[in-house]
DNA sequence: GAACGCGCATTACCTTTGTTATGACCAGGG
DNA sequence: CCCTGGTCATAACAAAGGTAATGCGCGTTC
């Protein structure tokens, strides 16, 4: 068991708030509060729930290290997920305002996370009006991303929503610093990819296949070649706008 | 053409101030500064496109009468509908932190609908920093609408999510007044439906078929009833408690 | 080092849903 | 009064994806 200093949190909420800005222009103090915020860290095991459905919140969940996803779960007990977080994410900053938890959340691998109490979240607004706007449009990204799930759901065959999905977290991790769009790891297993992506794990499996056969993806222990990135988004209809990156080099291909 | 007067205006947006305060506590003040905004009155007619996708919005749009669906549009032209809007939403609020649209907005009827000015609300919001709790808490249903929506398209029967569609604006247009959870009128095709449940058409008029024979939906001239409404719901395992209501009355069954 | 569990691939078969086409019905316009 | 276009139902067939089962490789554990 590590011992976490102030150092290692405030490190996790740098973090954080490079997440931030790359939508919202804030001030240094405004910064600052965020860096100093609390929050105990916590670790928990792969497939096992960081949040429980149902319940009621009294803090938000920043990844540090790991992967985590948001999931609604059917009576059957079958999950569908409806989120994937990735380290500097705040799981469910809509939780302070909206506490009663209507979907949970499950750790993919070991994961470093920090209980920010939703006290010290809704002081920091008072204090900053800014930062309500940054917050607002931190939900507004993530439900974009939802939003765009959807159409894919809805609309697109089992291999090009893989497609789209590895776009996506492609961009994500290179934004974040974990990676290139061209080459990362993602340590998710068919059956979490199953979860994302609406189907069974056999046609994940026959899925990921078929993008091999056209040269688009190459996996080795989850590390994750793509080969020629724009390729694949131009198979997966994969236009990054719907991240709000508003950075120009996003849209430039590599 | 009717011309429409500033008392209209207002008691347009008292609509959607009753949906704001079934979620936040607002004071007396900050209701009457939502009541007095100002707005421009838009007429639509059905199939036309009120916001097409990739404009920069400068204005938010908010549903009078008629009824609206939000899209997201894939290259070969199919659409997908991310949402639903009924008279008293504020379709696209997210568009005032947001503005790039990545999402385009269609009248599914004639609707008449109001532009506001995103200037007009970002004002608000700075002279009333708990406006930007309650529009961010708006957000959130949005999400958590999009959230569930998600798992009906990853995991559910066509149906199945047709049954939750029913039970979904069964509930919101009782809400807002429009009707019952066991009878209203929704004024949206087949093709409409399709588009919301990412299915063909045939398909859908099949699995209306197939709810009938159960005794769950009856329909005529867009009119639905409901006889069970509680064995709808329990087939469809739709559960309220997303729609952020809070309010027990909801959760009985009629 | 044998037994076990997990993740992944693959096959055979079955179910759900899409596609294409047709006809009925109805409202509106010349 | 007929023609046209939109909406809905239905049928026959095709494609996408689910289910159940098996085997393989690998790391853990006792």
């Amino acid at each position: 068991m590590t011992t976490h200093t102030d150092s290692d949190r405030q490190s996790a909420f740098t973090k954080y708030l490079r997440r931030l800005v790359l939508r919202s222009d804030l001030t240094a103090g405004e910064q600052a509060a965020i860096a100093t915020l609390p929050g105990e860290f916590t670790e928990i095991g792969p497939q096992r729930d960081m949040v429980s459905p149902g319940r009621t919140m009294n803090y938000a969940c920043l990844v540090v290290t790991g992967l985590a996803a948001r999931f609604d779960q059917l009576a059957n007990g079958q999950r569908q997920f409806t989120a994937l977080h990735i380290p500097g994410d705040m799981c469910d900053l809509h939780s302070v305002p909206a506490p009663v938890a209507g979907w949970g959340i499950q750790a993919l691998t070991s994961t470093l996370y920090l209980k920010v109490p939703h006290l010290a979240l809704r002081a920091l607004i008072d204090n900053h009006p800014a930062l309500a706007l940054a917050f607002w449009r931190d939900t507004i990204v993530d439900a974009s991303i939802l939003s765009k799930w959807i159409s894919a759901l809805g609309r697109r065959s089992a291999e090009a929503r893989l497609a789209h999905l590895l776009c996506e977290v492609a961009i994500r991790l290179e934004q974040s610093g974990e990676g290139t769009r061209r080459q990362f790891r993602l340590r998710a297993t068919q059956i979490h990819i199953a979860d994302f992506l609406g189907i069974s794990t056999v046609h994940v499996s026959r899925s990921l296949q078929s993008l091999r056969a056209r040269g688009l993806v190459e996996v080795q222990d989850y590390t994750y070649l793509l080969p020629d990135f724009p390729a694949l988004a131009h198979f997966a209809e994969f236009d990054p706008t719907y991240l709000l990156l508003n950075e120009p080099s996003v849209h430039e291909p590599t």
